[in-house]
Order: C-alpha cells, then sequence, then structure tokens
DNA sequence: CTGTTAGCGCATTCAC
DNA sequence: GTGAATGCGCTAACAG
C-alpha cells in the first residue's frame, strides 16, 4: 500500500532504523548512507506515518480545543490565537464545538481521549467542571481560558475582568455620568461574575453607589442586549445616561435598541462593550469597549500547555492578562440633566 | 502504563479478541463473557486507544479542514457546519487555518498527510489547485467548499453565485435603480468571478448596459467596501443610486462609508452584500443580501467526504446550492434624479 | 462462538 | 555507526 521505512531501507541499501535515524536525526548516520536515504525517501514519495509514529511514542503530538461556538467572534478569535501556536510548536489541533452543551462537551472529551490528545484547550460550558472530572483524573494536561470552573486543578489564562470593567466605569464618570445601567452575563460564568463585580466596585470607587435595578443579566447574545435596553430604561425613570454590557455582542444589541427607538449614541445614551471583537471598530459608531488580548490568550494557554505536556513544568499556572480601554466613539459626555429618557 | 485489551482480556478471564468483538460488536459473543468483559472494561477504566485502532485498520476516522481565516465571519459558519457534521459521522475534525497564504496551506496538506486524515474539506486560498496536486496524485479525497480551483478532481459544493447576484440584481431594478456600483472580489477566485458575472447578467437581464467604470475589486475585507464607495461615486457623476458588494464584509464597509459622508441609507443610497452573516441582520439598516446555506454547505461538504471515504461513491459530485434573497432596510426605492451624490 | 497468531509502521533497545 | 530484534495496542484471519 503505502511506502514504509522498511522499502526505502531496502531501497537505500541500509536498514530500518538506519532510515529512522536520517530522519529523526536522532543518532548519528555516515554521509554517504545518509544521502542515499534521503534520495530514497524522495524517490518513493515517502511520508512517515504519524499514527505508527504516535503508538510507539506514546503522544500523538495533537491537542483538543473545545469552545462553546465558533461563530462567537470572540471565540473564533481565541481558536485562531490557538490554532496558529499549537502549529507552530508542531501540534495539530482538533477542533470541538460543544454549542455550550454540558453533554457534547463530555462526550468530546471522551472522543479526545479516545484519540489520546496529549492535551486539551478549554473553554468551558457549564458552570462546574463536571466534564473535567475524568480528564484531570487520568492526568492529563488542561488549560482553561477565558473562565475557570470549580475542582479543576489545571493551568488558566483569563483577562483580569474586573480591572478591565473598573477602567470602564471610571471612563463614563469621567465623562458626568451617574446612572449607568449594567448588562451581565450568566451568573456562575467566571468571567461573567467578574465583570459584574468590576462593575459594582467602579461605582465605588467613584462614590457612587450602585442600583440593583440598574443591572440585569443577559446570555452574551444580541438578543439579550437588545431586550436590556426598556427594562433598565423604565428602572431609570428618564435618567439612564449610560449602558454598560458584559460583551460586544450584547452591546451592539443595546446599541440597536437604542437607535430604534429614535435616540442617538452617544448624544442621549453612551454604550460601551466588553472584548473588542472586530465588529466592535465597525459600527456605526465605533463602539468603546475593553479589549482582550485575544491573541495572547491563545498563544499563552498552548505555550502554557506544550510546556506541561513536555514536562517542563508541574505547578499549575494562573495567568492573568490585562485588558486595555478603547475608547470610541460611542461614549460622549452625559447630557444634561431633563434631557434624557 | 494505561489499561490495554488484554488487561480486560486477563481481568475478564477471556482472549483479547473476545473483548475487541464485545467493544466492537463485530461478532456475536456469549452473554455470559459479554457482560464479565464490560464488567472489566468498566472496572479498569478502560479506554481504547484510537491510534492503535487507526493504524491497525488504515483509517483514521479524522479529516482535516483547512480554511482561509476561521476569523471571517462566513468561514466560520462553514466550520461550524463541517464540525457538527463530522462528529456526528464519527469524525474528528484538524483545524488549519491557512491565513491565505498558499504556503501555509502547502505545509498543512502535508501534516494532514502525515497524520493520516482519511479526507479533506478544504476551501482553498490561492487561485490555483498547486497545493493539492500531491493530494489528489495520492488518491486522498477532497471535497471543495465555496470555490472551486483549476487542476483539482475532487468533489465540490459551491453556492450558485450568479443565480445570487442575479436575484440581487433584478431586486434592485425593480426599485427603479440605473446606476448601480459593484464591489467585487478578487479576479480568479470562483465564487467572486460567478458573483461578478452575475452581475453583468443580471444588469443585461433588465435591459441596462453595465459600465465597466462602475465595477471595482475588493478583497473582502471591510476596508475595501469601505474605500469603494467614493471610487464609484466619482464615476458615477452624481447618479449613483446603489452598491452591490460581492460579500457583507464589504457591505457593511460600504455602508460605512456611505454614512460617513453623511448621506443615508437607503434613502440616498441602497446597499446590499452577499453572504447572510449574522451581522447582517443586526447593523443598522440592516442588510439586505443573498443568503447562502451555509449550515448546509459544511453538512454536504462532510457527507461527499464520508461517502467517498467509505468507497459507496467513486464518481465526483458537483453539488451546487441555491442561495437565497433576504430583502432588509438596507435597500429601498430609487431617489428621484437629481438629488442623489 | 472463541483463542491463537500475525502484523499495521515505527522507534528503540541491544549487540556488534 | 549500524543492523536485528522487540513491542506500542489493536483487530483480522485462521483454526478450532
Amino acid at each position: 500500500m503505502s511506502v514504509t521505512v522498511l522499502d526505502v531501507a531496502r531501497a537505500a541499501g541500509v536498514s530500518a532504523s538506519t532510515v529512522s535515524r536520517v530522519l529523526n536525526g536522532t543518532a548519528p548516520v555516515h554521509p554517504t548512507k545518509r544521502r542515499r536515504v534521503l534520495q530514497a525517501v524522495r524517490r518513493l514519495g515517502y511520508e512517515p506515518n504519524g499514527l505508527a509514529r504516535s503508538l510507539k511514542q506514546r503522544k500523538s503530538l495533537t491537542l483538543g480545543l473545545v469552545v462553546p461556538d465558533i461563530t462567537n467572534p470572540f471565540f473564533a478569535e481565541i481558536a485562531k490565537g490557538v490554532e496558529t501556536a499549537s502549529h507552530r510548536l508542531g501540534y495539530s489541533l482538533i477542533l470541538c464545538n460543544s454549542g455550550n452543551a454540558v453533554e457534547r462537551e463530555r462526550r468530546y472529551l471522551e472522543v479526545l481521549r479516545e484519540r489520546r490528545v496529549d492535551g486539551l484547550v478549554f473553554v468551558p460550558a457549564g458552570r462546574r467542571g463536571d466534564a473535567l472530572r475524568g480528564w484531570t483524573a487520568r492526568g492529563l494536561p488542561v488549560v482553561l481560558m477565558d473562565r475557570v470552573v470549580d475542582g479543576v486543578t489545571g493551568d488558566v489564562v483569563v483577562t483580569d475582568n474586573a480591572f478591565g470593567m473598573k477602567l470602564l466605569v471610571r471612563h463614563l464618570v469621567r465623562l458626568g455620568h451617574r446612572t449607568i445601567g449594567f448588562i451581565g452575563g450568566p451568573r456562575g460564568v467566571s468571567s461573567a461574575d467578574e465583570r459584574w463585580a468590576g462593575f459594582l466596585d467602579g461605582l465605588r470607587d467613584a462614590g457612587l453607589t450602585p442600583d440593583p435595578r440598574l443591572m440585569v443579566r443577559g446570555d452574551f447574545t444580541f438578543e439579550t442586549g437588545l431586550r436590556a435596553v426598556p427594562v433598565l430604561s423604565a428602572a431609570a425613570r428618564g435618567r439612564l445616561s449610560a449602558v454598560v454590557a458584559s460583551s460586544d455582542v450584547m452591546a451592539l444589541g443595546a446599541m440597536h435598541a437604542v437607535h430604534q427607538r429614535g435616540d442617538r449614541v452617544p448624544d442621549t445614551v453612551s454604550v460601551a462593550g466588553f472584548d473588542d471583537i472586530a465588529a466592535a471598530s465597525l459600527v456605526q459608531p465605533p463602539l468603546t469597549t475593553v479589549a482582550q488580548p485575544v491573541r495572547e490568550i491563545g498563544e499563552r494557554a498552548v505555550e502554557l500547555l506544550v510546556g506541561r505536556v513536555t514536562g517542563e513544568r508541574t505547578r499549575p499556572s494562573f495567568v492573568r492578562l490585562r485588558p486595555r480601554l478603547v475608547v470610541r466613539k460611542s461614549t460622549g459626555p452625559a447630557p444634561a440633566a431633563g434631557a434624557r429618557p
């Protein structure tokens, strides 16, 4: 069927071991034989069988990537970073889209274990690390991205969400905003919880008293951002001057709602988001947001994972990356009292 | 190290073959032994080694997915469809992001061959199928999506781009538009070429004479859509009433440009795109576009591929899927003459 | 129905 | 430096 080391060996008049040594540079080989081997490889069109090699070496040079939804721009960016870093380090990447379903996630992890991936880069769907138990129990390396989850002992790469959110609140307060609505993410998702807490802290740092009625929850979708606006607006009784969303996608939804009812951003209401997805800078007005270092998240995650796979490192690391505030046109000075919805 | 069939066999007091037969249902086994095997599997926490199985069976149950850019919403949608279908059919998916670079693409194909993937789902970066030569030459199954490429003999799943574009032109002509600018995609990319031709045909079908100065090329990015507008506008000498872009992302750029100079969509200029990415329905005004059946593209591609992998089918198929026109708010009646930019 | 044997393709001992 | 032998974990072929 396909060409094997043995075929190459015969063609070059050497043993299979020698071919292997030439191909992997694993031991010195006489220049002449070396050349003969290389020639034979080319002439026969030999291509090493990675499966056989993996079986023998007990490592697959493959990583698993599990994300809730690859069509979510934020995860797509993450995936790109992970993919680039993996291939750069010589690892292939098996893509798994959990669809935010814990059960699918569980099945994927099973498949990945059967495939003997060397490690896992993971954005968990659920709140708890259930699906990961069978994983870490077997001593398989995992690195969590974006969110942490209970009872997981692996490495973690996250953004400093609270810090980022505080930056954003401070920006708005400086612009004169006092009645700021907040659209949070799902309770129990650590990144969402941190942004929620950061919003509260930011307000308190500015000497303002948070109003629970001005804080609602969405699920990171456009629709929930859209629907939050009338709720916040009603709760604020005509004093709402700004809306902060826990993700850009929800912020886009909120902006849409504001526009739809005929108000202007930022003249009537300022709107801000979190993530800095590509669309944020493309909408009208361009969205003020907190930029996550997505590429770096993916790269650091893979580097940590590979470090652990190759045994260079054993203690779990917790990496918290700094986001940065990106001020665009969707936030502006708070309008004079009386002119607000 | 890890638990093998032999361990299970010993624990259950049977032979390794029997274990294998139980696990794969490949031959009838006595109920008692069967139960004992299953028990041992669970007790020992046995998990089959997919690498060994693949090596033995000469099939990896793995497919390769190569796309130009996973962060492009259109390709992300495609990837999701491909991923879902693959896993449903029992195949894992190795993700490769070519970054539109032919050289990277070539290296990826090499890696995928070493990994012995059973087939390849591919959106080629270049115009020519260079990178694929070494692939099809080895008789490996490929299915091309979105675009075709010279000298490739595999299966193809594409959208009927010309048809879709004609639908769009007809819609605009019916609204009274006569001077329509066109922002095409890169020359040589088959889907872009077809949309270009479809635009011309659509105009001629309506009895209009295409004006070459009103047709420019972009590269499917927001920026090129943005920059095309002043060019088209100048060429039209104040008669431009509509702009059609060859992708939604470029249409979004065009809409942005129109807004930036203070004109309104669709009152002053109508704008339309192609693809129907998620953002199309979310921007203001929502974008009129030609919806590609993305999910179906991915699913059909995988089904074709798996059909070929399993040898059920040998003749290459060419699947052309029908897109549909989605009329939203970015297109409207042509303004009266004299009121246009 | 079931066990024994053999081999997928490779890298790694171990001798020389 | 080099070749022969061994086994990674599994399933298929062959006897029984």
